[in-house]
DNA sequence: GCAACTATCAAACGAATGTTTGAAACATAA
DNA sequence: TTATGTTTCAAACATTCGTTTGATAGTTGC
């Protein structure tokens, strides 16, 4: 029990204080004085601090990928052979991510911040522990949304799915100073759950957009 | 000469690593060793890290938001009076961003990578900076967004402009590795501008998504 | 040519970092 | 109890960091 204790008082100190401020910007002194726990104990439990920035992640990111996958088994079961709308992929995702029972009491806005700063802060060793850890999730998701919007151009959609993403791991890597504005300025309390389903629209309609005319006009140099 | 030599030396290593690595990952000790000046020319010239990295901004961002405010004064005067696009405006932007000659041969995507940067990495001190000295700017053109897309509620527009603004960030910071992979997948050379003419369509049909209902199923838990 | 200023340099400073150590406290089972 | 293994703890370790120092060279103005 004790070391448990201590486990997850690191855990849920580190979590906060990553999504506060960053990964490198974070000491584990600090982590380790406001867990009110010994210094020496994140090496004796996570062996580095490399390892607790993994199981912080990890944490979060198991239980997740597995019910993204559970929820993405029901939803090609509904559609039984018959294609699948692509409203209904995105829609499978953030309902996944919104209704995933948080490890602590922060909630989503810690997930999704953490989600941004690993794909933002991320070099080396975390995008590759991602890649490897998460990858094949991510792969199916990626396939599903192929195959739901089998009428665009492999290059066009390849860009709008980027597009895509961008917009999702931009706005949650600072949401919640987005949000403290957002709440100054309209007086309204948002919810993490309003953004992504404010942000379910903005990127559907997006990659439904008119594909683009590419000619260059006559004349004009080529930067590749 | 040897002055500006060292402090152009310093500012095109620092710029070069800052956008691989981030800026708390990134020593002085690295940028003068691979910039070939002392350790103590940083300081001597800038008067710290801090101050460096406000310079290595500074140079692009300067001649950016003066061009910038040009071109929204000539976009402003071809529609005198009338209702300006929403396409013009972004058009607007972009071709600017695109035309923009850049301090260092790196081009387009370290600057866009600087700005993802900033907006994630950034606590207290660089968000401040930005929003001081070029905060005018960015207001202006949120503003002619704005009256660009009046229909749209207030709230509504303020979380789909920073959606728009994740999109190009994120896609523009890692352009490079996105080129890569679209060439190798699709043996096609992609140019900067046709990504840019790619998002456009992409953002704004998100900008005119239909507005969702944010409705609460009931029962379920608030986590604001 | 001398003085005043500017720029470079090696070296050191003080503070902060992640990690390791070895002893102490605690728990568990024989 | 005794013995064994686990967890905590204060202290120290070895680096690394941004910054400062004081001496040395280089340049400029008179």
């Amino acid at each position: 029990m004790a070391q448990l204790d201590t486990v997850s008082r690191i855990l849920d100190t580190a979590e906060m204080l990553f999504a506060e401020k960053g990964f490198a910007e974070t000491s584990l002194r600090t982590i380790t004085s406001k867990a009110k726990v010994n210094l020496a104990a994140v090496n004796y439990h996570f062996g580095s601090k490399k390892a607790l920035i993994q199981a912080v992640f990890a944490r979060y990111l198991d239980p997740f990928s597995e019910r993204f996958n559970e929820e993405m088994d029901l939803l090609e079961s509904r559609h039984k052979g018959e294609e699948i709308p692509l409203n209904a992929v995105l829609e499978t995702l953030t309902t996944t991510v919104i209704t995933m029972p948080s490890p602590t009491r922060n909630g989503l806005s810690v997930f999704m911040r953490l989600l941004g700063l690993a794909y933002t802060q991320a070099q080396g060793h975390m995008r590759r522990y991602l890649q490897e850890q998460y990858g094949s999730v991510f792969y199916r998701f990626t396939a599903m949304v192929r195959s739901a919007s089998s009428d665009l151009p492999d290059v066009e959609r390849f860009w709008r799915l980027h597009f895509m993403l961008g917009s999702a791991v931009f706005t949650m890597s600072s949401l919640d100073a987005l949000k403290d504005i957002a709440e100054q300025d309209f007086n309204e309390q948002t919810r993490v759950r309003d953004v992504v389903q404010r942000l379910i629209p903005f990127v559907s309609a997006g990659m439904s957009a008119p594909i683009p005319d590419l000619t260059v006009p006559a004349g004009e140099q080529d930067d590749s």
